[in-house]
DNA sequence: TATATACTTGACTAAATTAGTCAGGTTTAT
DNA sequence: ATAAACCTGACTAATTTAGTCAAGTATATA
């Protein structure tokens, strides 16, 4: 089970960006700079934060992106879902009432990962923009 | 962030064997043929389970495997950590003081990905063998 | 209005990982 | 003797990941 590097960087840009956005709009090459981060693989990611509406873009020259929303309504749970990466525990698919390899019924476990999706879930429902900001500054301390 | 078929066929093996554990034992031609799981893949799975004294090996005709261990005793955590299913969360090597990105400093996420990392773990720690099989005992009914 | 800055899109690809397969053993109960 | 069962290591196809690359479009500001 690994997290995987999208997830990962798009939590990191928006954590960066929260910490400017009452100045200015951010530049991704700012972000790209600040945060190592490829600025092509950064423009992937931001457009699908907003096409899901976390983050608007403003155009032109001194633009950027600013948040759509308040920090503390950004779950990680929205970002994670933007930007496709999704807890997947099971093997077979969830709405079939096929179970996995093709049986007809659910296999011996498959109790056990839905358990463990939703135990996953929880926690990024849990944790929003703010508390990530929050915890940043308390660390710099 | 998915979960490996590996880490997923063995839970699913050690249940089944868990099951006929008391009889005799358990042929991995049996657990094939009922959960649907390819034999030489299971070898390669046993192996290792065996490696880490979870299942004990029984030679020769109407051999196969048992259980080295009281189920209660069988964690989830010790099942995937045998097949070397691991979570993980974070982009730098833990140990290193280097951050990711080869930056010299930890990134702004990193101490979520710990916390989420931990917040996983705690599950596969808390689940045991004997859990499961009765969870699966309670759905038959 | 020229132009630099910044966003936008889509196609492409190298590397890594996964999910096995395959071949050729060795051991032991009957 | 022999068949059932375990054991080992190498190999591979498919998938996923983690980006790169090329070619734009939009707009603030000098
Ligand atoms: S994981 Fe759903 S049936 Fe096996
Ligand atoms: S995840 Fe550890 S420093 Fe980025």
């Amino acid at each position: 089970m690994r997290l995987t590097s999208k997830g990962r960087y798009a939590v990191m840009a928006l954590v960066d960006l929260a910490k400017f956005n009452d100045i200015n709009p951010v530049s991704l090459r700012d972000i790209s700079l600040r945060q190592g981060i490829s600025l092509d693989y950064l423009e992937q990611i931001f457009s699908k934060l907003r096409k899901k509406a976390i983050v608007q873009s403003v155009r032109g020259n001194q633009g950027g992106y600013v948040l759509n929303k308040k920090a503390n309504e950004i779950k990680l749970t929205n970002i994670f879902d933007a930007v496709d990466e999704k807890v997947k525990t099971v093997q077979c698919k969830k709405e079939s009432k096929k179970g996995c390899n093709g049986k007809p019924t659910k296999c011996l476990t498959h109790n056990l990962w839905d358990e463990l999706e939703n135990h996953i879930n929880d926690f990024f429902e849990k944790k929003s923009l703010e508390d990530l900001i929050k915890d940043n500054i308390e660390r710099r301390i």
